[in-house]
Parts: structure tokens; sequence; C-alpha cells
DNA sequence: TTACAATTGATCCATCTGGATATATTGTGC
DNA sequence: GCACAATATATCCAGATGGATCAATTGTAA
């Protein structure tokens, strides 16, 4: 099948065999186009950043590693964000008693006080974005959200699993770069392997 | 609210009022994490790509700035997965006799075969993501999200517009000066972190 | 025609990313 | 106690990212 118009290519790819994944990533994608850019122009903070604090000022006292249960990234991306987050004066990292290897993280009021105003934007962004589904339709949608979010194989994958290796890839050869040190285990994100 | 249960502040987080945002972000967040990681050590090829393969076999003669409407991402990086794939010898990029500029795209022989075992895998990831809901749910939660994919707002969106400036500057109708690259289509719009 | 804005795609380059690794601490078994 | 694996976080650095810009073309209006 062939069509120009870019919205009847949409259309289509949304509806294919992989509907489910393309449609829920082109939302995520679109919105993260704007309102990641928004936040960084506005604020210059990336969006783990605000992640970081918004789980900071929702639970204060939380470790670093929560944070990477909260929002799957790579672990140095969150340490990261909390040395910015900690050098701009919004959270502080105070040493844990327990456990001297880790740190609880406490927001400061400006760090407060910057999430609530950028809650506030979040809020109109969310209605801006659902807004076109009525409250029951947000209300299902929501519960359907929260059913595959814990999903036993949404973050386990026994199709992809951790320790997939590469195929024979029998027809690059052209490519010069071809050198790539991935391998081994996940640092962080898991927590058994 | 305090508590040390990484769960019980995942449920909280999700619950919260950014649970639509916070709940369709991690879905598809922890979902990266696998897919992506797993195409990338089998296949040695970034997200981009892929995606870009997938739409070049779906509509053979596209043009690159048709995969900034299916894909919002920035041009130069889908620039750069069009290089990539050709380099690979995956998909061929003709000159379009309309109009010198652009480039037609063609999936090669090989680009359609490994095309066809991504999406083979990509199928299964899918229904291990959504197999969580019966076919009904997933109905329903498919319409949704072509609901919220379709919305006029998610691509333009009014409370966090293009032209937002730094901190300090309230969201007022900023200034509709000269050379503000509005683009009444939807032109090299994308960019975003 | 000429001039100029708009559009398509490629490229520059400062910054960011993330896999690997390092450092410090805790826990476990002997 | 000691040795060693596991855990929490930080840091290194090759390579990727993306905002800005460029060159080439097209469209448009005098």
């Amino acid at each position: 099948m062939q069509t120009d118009d870019p919205d009847a290519m949409l259309a289509q790819l949304l509806g294919s065999d992989l509907s489910e994944i393309l449609s829920i990533s082109y939302v995520v994608l679109a919105n993260n186009q704007v309102t990641n850019r928004h936040i960084e122009r506005v604020h210059d903070m990336p969006v783990q950043c605000w992640s970081a604090l918004l789980a900071t000022v929702s639970f204060p006292g939380l470790r670093a590693r929560d944070l990477l249960h909260l929002f799957p990234r790579p672990q140095n991306t969150v340490s990261r964000a909390l040395a910015l987050l900690e050098a701009r004066g919004l959270i502080d990292q105070r040493p844990c008693p327990q456990d001297a290897r880790a740190k609880r993280l406490y927001p400061t009021p400006a760090g407060t006080d910057l999430l609530a105003t950028i809650r506030q934007t979040a809020r109109l962004r969310q209605d801006e974005v659902f807004g076109v589904l009525d409250s029951d339709e947000r209300a299902t949608f929501l519960a359907l959200c929260h059913k595959i979010a814990t999903g036993p194989r949404l973050v386990r994958s026994t199709v992809m699993p951790d320790q997939a290796k590469r195929t024979g890839m029998p027809l690059d050869a052209g490519v010069p770069d071809a050198r790539s040190p991935r391998d081994s285990g996940d640092s962080g994100f898991s927590s058994g392997k």
C-alpha cells in the first residue's frame, strides 16, 4: 500500500501489527519533545533532574537507588542528575547513618518551591494531552496503564533477555565502525541479573 | 507520607496528580530499556534506525522529512540514521525527480529481511508487555492511545509553547516577534532532548 | 529575470550519554 | 579476626546527541 500523506502513513503504522507499541511510543515521544524541551528551556534542567526532584520532594529520605526503580534510566545518569540538583541547592544529599555507602536525599526549600512550579505546568500539560478523553476514558486509560506498568514482563523480558548476544549479521561487512564493547550485565537497574 | 518500599513509592507516584503522564512514561521508559538495548545488542543499531527501517519498508519512496512526522525526533538524528542504514546496505536513498532537494527512500532486500526479523521479535515483545490485558482491554487501550495520539495539543502545545524563554518570564503571550521560525506545516519542528 | 523566504537534508561541534570501571562500605562465610 | 562477594554511588571516556548552521533547491512575488 502506498500513500504520500504523512498523516495517513502515521495512521497506518498505528494500526499495523505493532500498533500497540508504536502508538504508546508515539504518544510519549511526541510529549517528550514538548515537555522536556520546555523544562530544559525554562529551567535549564534535563528530564532526569526534575524526575529526581519530584521523587525527592515526594519521598524525602529516599536513596539514589530507589530512583532507578521509579524512573528506569542508567545509574550514572541518576548520579549526575543528583549532583546537579545539589549543586543548584535544590536537594541535600546526607550520608545515611545505617549505611555509609548510601546517601539520603532531602529537598531544600528552594527545591520544593521549584518543584511546585514545575508540577503546576506539568499538570496543565497533562490535561492538554489527556484532555481529548472524557473523564471515564481517562480513568479507564489510567487503570490499563497501571495494569501494564505492574506486569511482570515489562521490566523482565523473556523474549529479550539481558544476556542476548549478537547474531551473525551476515551482510554488513561495509561498516568501518563495527566494534562495539557492549556486553555484560546491567549495572544498577536490575535487582537480580 | 513516608515509605521505604520502592514498589509502594512507585504505586504512590503513579496515583498522584501527575498519574497519567508518569504512568505512560514509566511504561515506555521501562520498555525502552528492554527493547532498545536488545536491538542494539543483537543488531548493533540504535532505536531510530529500526524505526526508520520500519517506515521505509512500510512506505517505500517516502522522504526523510516524513520520518520526522512518524517518529518525532531531532532532524539530524534522522539524517544520521538514514546514512547508517544506507552504509549497511539496508536502504537506498535515491534523488527525488520532482524535488532535487529531497531523496526518496527504498528498502533493499537485505533491509526488508532484517526488518522482518526485528518485526517478529517486536511482536513477541508487544505481546509480552500488553499480554497482561485481555483482548477487550487491549482493544480499548489501543483506541484510547489513538485518540490521544491524534489530539491536536499533543504536538502543538499551548501551555508549553516553542518560544518559551528562560525562568522569570511567565507565560504571557510572549513576543510574536519577527524572525520566529514559525512553521505553518511541520517542517524541521522537532528537536527536544 | 531577480530577489528573497521557505524547505530539504547534511554537517559542525560543545555537551551529554552510558557501559565499564573505580571507590567505599556492608554482608557473609570461615 | 580475614577474605571475598555484593551493594551504593561516583567517575572515565569513546561515541552519540542535538541546537545551530550550512548548502542546495524550490516557491513566490515583483
